[in-house]
RNA sequence: GCGGACGUGGCGGAAUUGGCAGACGCGCUAGACUUAGGAUCUAGUGGACGACCUCCGUGGGGGUUCAAAUCCCCCCGUCCGCACCA
């Protein structure tokens, strides 16, 4: 071996060892089982430093607890289904299969180089047949459960895209992925129920300790529950509007009610009346808006009344019937009771179009606020038989009322929508649905599966969907009455396929989504790591489709994800990396420049995993160089251990110097144990490990120190790198004499005992300010460590014509008196 | 507006069961080795003061306590998510 740290060549030597003995091959065995994972990634092309990242917390992770004795499933494939390989093939003139295949090799290529410990017979590609054949099962599950439906309604077009997005892809009124605006178009598309789960994605969102509050949190406020009632106001002898609203104990004073320029009943409201042109003006204004605009809080409220009117149904009252931008069409029911008096918004409304303004909740104690809407709690006034009633209460005799008398009833309201799942593209999985002249809709027979993806197909700079340029795949016959049917073309979202590839990894049978046996002995993912940007869209579908694999009897946990950890971003300059900004660190140029080893060491250092991390090129200089500290310090060392069996050292007959050395030994043990178990905290492991290597660097003469303490040492301090650097412990380990690779070693074990110093430094205060240090015997006692303050000299110098009004002794810590 | 996180040296960050603030790393300063060193090793490095003593110091203000970065109250600021959801 080198007296010089060559990476180059131990990095290649030892991915070619670990390729040959297949070392992260793993099988169910009696051990108990650890399943990390870390997000699967699109192939884009390259890696980049937030997959380094992620890749390196987890391999660390994996890699210690196999350490630790678990049988650890840690796989990789590739969520390889997606727009930028169709936008390539147009580009280049070649088939998106193509272009996908080629990033795959290269990213695979990377993620070898940086040594992650994957069971790559594991490995699969959502973009095979042999994976999306079981989406396509899937959907069909799910149609025959209910759970997938077709309807036209206003939804989302990327024009840039040219394909519907659904609403947790719009942000911001953009695309999520080419942050395109996105218009509104009136389309049928397929859709799944997951509203049908609202009310269990979101009561088990208590269930996860393990997941960050802000997660769970983002994924409350989108789901959105909230209680209220439904309130028909009648507009004729047939029809009423139906009102949704949380403040039913504020109906009596309702003056006006508004709808939604997209709701049903609209063109039936201005049809005839004076105010027809003026409305059509109104909504053909408002529904050219895009929504961002529209539904900004800071967008002036407008509106326009229809001519026609509403009956209260308590009071009998007939109130004026308004169009507004202010009303969502999508949420509730697309129409508001306006009570101005007690609704911020509705008060704004009213003042500007001099609507009345009537109020019936009175705070207890105060008078009423001036100018503005009163939303607080109070007592119910000018409300018939309801007056004098606290207005929660109101709210549920109110409804009661409505209910008995079948004007209105309690309803639970989210702001979930049920997710739009197809998309207008060809690089997906295709949709297993027929239409049929005479049957209509009719499911692909489960036997014809996969439908297969046709390659007579151009990919044209038009937009339009490839897969109608294919005849082959769009005639076909149909399965239940034999005659001419023509099959979907839509494929579906990406986030299908990427909702349950956790259980394929676990098994991947020729004829099942997942061997049940298996899928028992692996799930739950124990350890899940990803970008927060997840939070929403890829967490939350995993857990639907999760769910409803569970309710089959396929998946063995309802919730897939024990714990969750969502790592920080890496920042160049303070932003993000990206390629807009042209702030991107190379993986691949720091690979060549300083090693996997060093990049891998320096992300986990310098932030906490959920942290941001700045990148800082001296950083990774000072990982280089501590790599080198380790390299140089174990190649003097070998000499000296060398032909030393190891053997857990007890104190005897330790020199005081010896001692040193195993008490700090232990102490790291304790400490990198602690951060890499409990914690999660991957940088003061590093840095624990740094105090080590220090401690050795003190050591003037290594021929004084005990032989079998210093095997011991050497050998744990690299059994602690392990993880962290694997290609450097291995290569180290081998030089030290070992013939097994260091990763098959066990965790080593520490001795709380021996990680304490004989003597400690403890401060001595006086009125909490310190005086003066000096050392203890470890185990001195209360008693003992008041009696020797009290002997020091500078202190009794302190306290001479004082009094001691009390002692405060912390053994280990301080003494502190209390003096006057 | 609602929700989540956070505020510590020149920088990244430690310390949160109340008990030595600034571990570890970067940067900087000095020295050693050296033909040379942007290599390596050693020492130092929160501020005020040449040094000693001492005082100040964890966004700001108040409080609890023998003792507060840590607990409580008020305020300021930053980041992230949601936002006319009735």
């Amino acid at each position: 071996m080198s007296d010089r740290y060559n990476f180059e060549l131990i990095e290649k030597k030892w991915q070619v060892e670990w390729e040959k003995t297949n070392a992260h091959r793993t099988k169910p065995n009696h051990k108990p089982k650890f399943y990390c994972l870390e997000m699967f990634p699109y192939p884009s092309g390259k890696l980049h430093m937030g997959h380094v990242r992620n890749y390196s917390i987890g391999d660390v992770l994996a890699r210690y607890k196999t350490m630790q004795g678990f049988n650890v499933l840690h796989p990789m494939g590739w969520d390889a289904f997606g727009l930028p390989a169709e936008n390539a093939a147009i580009q280049h003139h070649t088939h998106p299969a193509k272009w996908t295949f080629a990033n795959m090799d290269r990213m695979r290529d990377q993620l070898k180089s940086l040594a992650f410990s994957y069971d790559w017979q594991r490995e699969y590609a959502t973009c095979k047949p042999d994976y999306y054949k079981w989406t396509q099962w899937l959907f069909l599950k799910f149609w025959e459960r209910g759970l997938v439906y077709r309807k036209e309604q206003l939804v989302n077009w990327c024009p840039s895209c040219a394909t519907v997005l659904a609403n947790e892809q719009v942000v911001d009124g953009a695309c999520e992925r080419c942050s395109t605006k996105v218009t509104r178009k009136n389309l049928e598309q397929w859709f799944f129920k997951i509203t049908d789960y609202a009310d269990r994605l979101l009561n088990n969102l208590d269930n996860l300790p393990g997941w960050p509050e802000k997660v769970k949190a983002m994924q409350r406020n989108w789901i959105g529950r909230s209680e209220g009632t439904v309130i028909k106001f009648q507009v004729n002898e047939k029809e009423y509007l139906e009102c949704f609203t949380t403040r039913a104990d504020t109906l009596f004073g309702v003056t006006y009610v508004v709808l939604a320029p997209e709701h049903h009943l609209v063109e039936k409201l201005i049809k005839d009346k004076a105010e027809e042109q003026k409305c059509r003006a109104f909504i053909e204004e408002v529904l050219a808006q895009d929504e961002i605009d529209r539904l900004s809080t800071e967008a002036e409220k407008k509106g326009v009344f229809t001519g026609s009117y509403a009956t209260n149904p308590l009071t009998g009252e007939k109130v004026p019937i308004w169009l507004a931008n202010y009303v969502v069409g999508s949420y509730g029911t697309g129409a508001v009771m306006a009570v101005p008096a007690h609704d911020s918004r509705d008060y704004a409304f009213a003042s500007q179009y001099n609507l009345p303004i009537k109020y019936v909740v009175f705070p207890e104690n105060e008078p009423l606020p001036e100018n503005c809407a009163y939303e607080a709690d109070g007592i119910l006034k000018n409300s018939d038989t309801f007056n004098g009633m606290k207005n929660r209460e109101a709210i549920k005799a109110i409804t009661e009322e409505l209910t008995k008398r079948k004007l209105g009833h309690f309803q639970v309201n989210y702001r979930l929508r049920d997710w739009l799942i197809s998309r207008q593209r060809y690089w997906g999985a295709p949709i297993p649905m027929l239409y049929c002249d005479h049957c209509g809709i009719v499911p692909v027979d489960e036997k014809d599966l996969p439908v297969l993806l046709p390659t007579d197909v151009e990919f044209k700079a038009n937009g339009e969907n490839p897969l109608k340029t294919s005849a082959k795949f769009q005639s076909v016959t149909c399965p239940k009455c034999g005659g001419k049917a023509r099959r979907e073309s839509d494929t579906m979202d990406t986030f299908v396929d990427s909702s349950w590839y956790y259980l394929r990894y676990t098994s991947q049978p020729e004829d099942k989504i997942c061997d049940l046996e298996e899928a028992k002995y692996w799930m739950n993912v124990d350890q899940y790591i990803g970008g927060v940007e997840h939070a929403i869209l890829h967490l939350m579908y995993s857990r639907f489709i999760n769910m409803v694999l569970y309710d089959m009897g396929i998946s063995p946990k309802e919730e897939p994800f024990e714990n969750l950890l969502t790592q920080g971003m890496v920042l160049l300059g303070g932003t993000k990396m990206s390629k807009s900004k042209g702030n991107i660190v190379d993986p691949d140029e720091m690979i060549k420049a300083y090693g996997a080893d060093t990049c891998r060491l320096f992300v986990l250092f310098a932030a906490p995993p959920e942290r941001d991390l700045e990148w800082s090129d001296a950083g990774i200089e000072g990982a280089y160089r501590f790599i080198n500290r380790v390299w140089r310090l174990v190649y003097e060392l070998a000499p000296v251990i060398a032909g030393v069996p190891y053997k857990e050292v007890s104190r005897d007959g330790l020199s005081s110097d010896d001692r040193k050395i195993q008490q700090k030994l232990h102490e790291t043990l304790a400490k990198v144990t602690e951060d890499l178990g409990v914690k999660f905290q991957l940088n003061t492991a590093i840095s624990s490990i740094m105090e080590l290597v220090n401690e050795l660097y003190q050591v003037k003469d290594y021929s004084t120190i005990n032989k079998e303490l210093l095997r011991q040492t050497v050998d744990n301090l690299l059994l602690m790198l392990a993880p962290f650097i694997p290609f450097v412990a291995s290569e180290l380990w081998e030089y030290t004499g070992h013939k097994t690779d260091v990763h098959k070693a066990s965790w080593p074990n520490y001795d709380t005992e021996l990680a304490l110093a004989e003597e400690v430094e403890i401060v001595l205060q006086i009125n909490g300010k310190i005086k003066d240090r000096l050392l203890v015997p470890q185990d001195a006692t209360k008693e003992e460590l008041e009696q020797i303050a009290k002997e020091s000299d500078k202190i009794q110098a302190l306290l001479e014509g004082r009094t001691i009004r009390k002692i405060i002794a912390v053994p280990g810590k301080l003494v502190n008196i209390v003096a006057g």
